[in-house]
DNA sequence: GTGATTTGACCAGA
DNA sequence: TCTGGTCAAATCAC
């Protein structure tokens, strides 16, 4: 455990020292992606490590995690230097990576997802969502996730009215808190692969922020259900607090068509081996440093600043609901929004790229060259 | 014109 | 009675 440690020490060290050359090597990306890929590399056994070890050490180990991308958004919001804020952005795509990641992980019914996830159950609904929001203190950088999973059985309801109106219903909820997008228009809620229509928002007594309730763009279409609240935390404006309740009976993504529904299935133990398995893989292809197709972090980072640039540039394009890949209010609010597609499409392959392809990154970073040639322009 | 969002009102459960 | 969840008309955006 201690060399485990020492190796995550170890990667912060190497990754502080990155950034603090950064400004000197922002005009040698090699140099850069090489120091990344060995940052990844450190990172990647330890993190390999903690996942053989205990559900004790893994926790430790992403609290440590957390503390290192804090540090950097700490150091890097003191600085100011326009270089780091890439270093910053690529902590937050993966964090919205990670949010879908864990989307689809409880949409496989998985009780213990890769990353930390504090699980809560047995309790109420409304319970669950106030009183954990004021009480449970997340990290909006650092992609931490907490959910909760609850089942709301604790209370029949009988709805006969015509309008149906049921405060207790028996779809299962799932709580999770997601960070905030980071740049763009952070009022959004954070994206999630499906789409969904706004209904109602109402003022939360004792909440600072109102809840937004969505439900299925395709409710009608399809009949489904599914619906989701949408609440940033008391105490962190950074983080959303969305229930998911009910499942999905829509099938949407023509794109993407092996995405599971978010809300979850209760099914599957083998998706928590699945889940690793893809998370791994990832690792696996960041790391491995005679991979040609492993992903630099320069080319992370040149990503993450296209999508920057394409979401001022037009995001139009992303309407259209039924790819699967928008909200609506992303849709709505397309023009100052970071076309957060992209993002659904790496945690798509992230799902689906088991052990068929290697390159399936190609498909998350295409042409990643000329994206790092364009961000490099761009400097 | 169509579909999404806003927002005040309504309703049911606690 | 209070509060959360939903409805639906008005409005907005494409």
């Amino acid at each position: 455990m201690e060399e485990t440690l020492h190796l995550i020490l170890q990667g912060c060290k190497l990754a502080k020292d990155l950034e603090s050359n950064l400004g000197n090597l922002a005009n040698q990306p090699e140099i850069l992606s090489k120091s990344c890929e060995e940052i990844i590399t450190i990172f990647a056994i330890a993190k390999q490590r903690l996942i053989n070890n205990a559900q004790e050490a893994a926790a430790l180990f992403t609290q440590r995690e957390a503390q290192t991308s804090l540090q950097q958004q700490q150091q890097q919001q003191s600085t100011g230097d326009p270089s780091l804020q890439e270093w910053l952005k690529y902590g937050t795509v993966i964090s919205q990576a990670m949010g879908m990641i864990q989307q689809q992980y409880l949409a496989a019914g998985g009780k213990t997802a890769p990353f930390e996830i504090s699980e809560m159950g047995g309790k109420n609904m409304m319970e669950g969502s106030s009183s954990a929001a004021s009480s449970r203190l997340k990290s909006s950088m650092g992609g931490e996730i907490q959910a909760m999973d609850v089942s709301d059985s604790g209370r029949a309801s009988s709805s006969s009215s015509q309008r149906s109106r049921r405060r207790k219903d028996d779809d299962e909820k799932h709580i999770m808190t997601v960070p905030a997008p980071q740049m763009g228009n952070t009022d959004l809620p954070p994206e999630d692969n499906y789409t969904w229509r706004k209904y109602g928002q109402k003022e939360i007594l004792g909440s600072r922020y109102p809840r937004a309730y969505y439900r299925c763009t395709h409710q009608k279409m399809y009949n489904c259900h599914a619906k989701k609240q949408v609440q940033r935390l008391d105490n962190d404006f950074n983080t959303f607090e969305v229930t998911y309740i009910g499942q999905h009976t829509c099938h949407m993504s023509s794109t993407a068509p092996s995405i599971p529904p978010p809300p979850p299935p209760p099914l599957a133990q083998d998706h928590h081996h699945q889940m690793m398995m893809a998370t791994q893989s990832m690792v696996t292809q960041q790391s491995t440093p005679a991979s040609s197709s492993s992903i630099p972090l320069g080319r992370w980072l040149s990503m993450e600043f296209s999508l920057g640039t394409s979401a001022s540039g037009g995001s139009a394009g992303s309407s259209g609901g039924a790819g699967g890949s928008t909200t609506t209010a992303a849709t709505r609010y397309g023009r100052d929004v970071v076309d957060y597609p992209v993002v659904a499409d790496m945690a798509d392959v992230m799902f689906n790229s088991g052990s068929s392809s290697s390159n399936s990154m190609d498909f998350i970073f295409p042409s990643v060259d000329d994206k790092w040639e364009t961000g490099d322009k761009k400097n």
